[in-house]
RNA sequence: GGGCCGUUAGCUCAGCGGUAGAGCAGCGGACUUUUAAUCCGUUGGCCGCGGGUUCAAUCCCCGCACGGCCCA
């Protein structure tokens, strides 16, 4: 669409008015939208060198410092201005004068509009309130704003606005960008850590013909060509589990997952996890593993093992507390170990602090369901929960002491669940059995239980090494990490019901 | 899915049963070292959408849409 067709349609006389600059511009040979611009500096490669430099070295300096970014400010005196020029690195001031510039670069200034995006090329120097300037000694349009921006002082503070139109968000919002540059610092540190640990980085399919690894219900969708339904995944693990019995010993995926539930401050229907395995080792061993990752994290963040999310401080220094579920269930409950063992009590108890729970449910599920209730948010320092009822676990091996348990610990911090790990189920006998529960859950209503798989039990058939897995919520992570208070803080664009027109 | 709250100018927000307000941005003017620059003047609105009550609704009532928080 042209232009002058939105203009017509819009009717706004914001943007009739650029709408007769851009024709002002065009009829003095103005190129608004120019290829060949190439900025030689960022904002910030020139304050990481001229930050505590005074004016009088300044002055002595021969050389030309050029930037590009987007024009947030202008304070004009009519024959000069200072403007604030925004690029990815930060923000810089340029003092604009008409004895400076060329006439022709002056009246080009004029008709700027905030928001354009503009280069400047020109000497340092310091203001009389001693502020780095660039004396801008030529200019370029490199973008043309047809838009105003929002509000300078206050920002975007809408929120609808922000999540739908992230750019401006991140135009006007400085702190946003600095959480999205933070997630990718860690995501890249994770990377960092399971190289060095020789892992082998690998993707999964997204699309499956079943959504298995894990206990949620997934999103459908169709192949044309082969005309055959498919799911996104839920999970890669049993992809994963695959690659390690292929002698892949080593593995993980950081990559996207799609959970068809509900919307929360905690949950978008896709998000990210890190999910890895590593043969010849234990969930015990992924205990320790997981806290060097998290210390290397905050090393590289914090430079300690200390941060504050939400104003509570939380301390990631080793060991972390260990905790096994039916420890949490009496001490912090308030469950006695007689209400554990009677499935009546239980289900008094499981009623009484208000879980949605069928009489037909088995023991280890009400137990988790009271769990969630209950004990959940009072982990607020890292906390490994152990000893997990092999109910809820139909992928994790059975502990060799007590089989009603099994091999398997949940992370959490700060009340949520972080991390999820377990010593591998390698017995493909016992995992037939488990996916055969799965499916009396699946019958008596429980949409969520696992599907059999009968192609995954048979490549664990030709024998999988004995394996630790654990998924890591990256979304969640860098939550922690950047103190923000939603999930949708730190996602680019966050699931939002489609407007309708 | 339930409860509570929100939706007013491009943005940030007031307001009120009697024809709609501020700041910023914009536009015109003054101004060559500002820091949310300042000063003078000024344009801009289906008050989310649809019903209802009323002489009169942006305001009260009902429904819907979208969003937020809490709960499930």
């Amino acid at each position: 669409m042209s232009l002058e067709k939105r203009g017509n349609m819009e009717d706004n006389d914001l943007l009739k008015v650029r709408l007769e600059k851009i024709a002002a511009l065009k009829a003095a040979g103005v190129n608004l939208y120019p290829n060949d611009v190439k900025p030689r500096h960022t904002t910030a490669d020139i304050t990481s060198r001229f930050g505590d430099t005074g004016g009088d070295a300044l002055a002595a300096l021969t050389d030309t410092f050029s930037i590009a970014g987007r024009l947030m400010a202008v304070r004009n005196f009519g024959k000069a201005a200072f403007v604030k020029i925004q690029d990815r690195k930060g923000r810089m001031q340029c003092y604009v004068a008409k004895n400076i510039l060329s006439d022709e670069d002056f009246s080009l200034f004029k008709k700027l509009d905030i928001g354009d995006v503009v280069y400047v090329s020109g000497k340092l120097f310091r203001t009389k309130t001693d502020e780095l300037t660039i004396e801008t000694n030529a200019l370029r349009l490199v973008a043309k704003s047809i838009h105003p921006l929002p509000e300078k002082w206050h920002g975007l503070t809408d929120i609808e606005t922000r999540y739908r139109q992230r750019h401006l968000d991140l135009i006007s919002n400085e702190n946003v960008k600095d959480i999205f540059y933070r997630r990718s610092l860690i995501i890249k540190l994770m990377r960092q850590f399971m190289d060095r640990n020789d892992f082998l980085e690998v993707e999964t399919p997204m699309m499956q013909s079943r959504a298995g690894g894990a206990v949620a219900r997934p999103f459908k969708t169709h192949h044309n060509a082969l005309d055959q339904d498919l799911y996104l995944r839920i999970a890669p693990e049993l992809y994963l589990k695959r690659l390690v019995t292929g002698g892949m010993e080593r593995v993980y995926e950081i990559n996207r997952n799609f959970r068809n539930e509900g919307i929360s401050t905690f949950h978008n229907p896709e998000f990210t996890m890190m999910e890895f395995y590593q043969s010849y080792a234990t969930y015990e061993d992924l205990m320790s593993f997981t806290e060097e990752l998290f210390v290397f994290i905050a090393k590289n963040l914090f430079d300690g093992h200390k941060f504050t999310y939400q104003g509570t401080e939380i301390d990631l220094a080793p060991p972390w507390r260990r905790l096994p579920v039916r420890d949490a269930l009496i001490e912090i409950a308030g469950m006695t170990p007689q209400d554990l063992d009677d499935h009546e009590k239980t289900m008094a108890f499981a009623k009484r602090v208000g879980c949605d729970i069928k009489p037909s449910d088995p023991p280890g599920k009400i137990h988790m369901a009271i769990f969630d209730e209950t004990v959940e948010k009072t982990l607020i320092q890292p906390t490994f929960v152990t000893d997990y009822p092999v109910a809820v676990s139909p992928l994790s091996r059975r502990s060799d002491t007590n089989p009603d348990l099994v091999d398997r610990f949940e992370l959490y911090i700060c009340g949520r669940e972080i991390a999820n790990a377990f010593s591998e189920l390698n017995d493909p006998a016992d995992q037939r059995e488990r996916f055969i529960q799965q499916l009396k859950e699946r019958e008596a209503g429980d949409d969520e239980a696992h599907e059999m798989d009968e192609d995954y039990i048979r490549a664990l058939e030709y024998g999988m090494p004995p394996t630790a897995g654990e998924g890591i919520g990256i979304d969640r992570l860098v939550m922690l990490f950047t103190d923000s208070a939603s999930i949708r803080d730190v996602i680019l664009f966050p699931l939002l019901r489609t407007r309708q027109e």
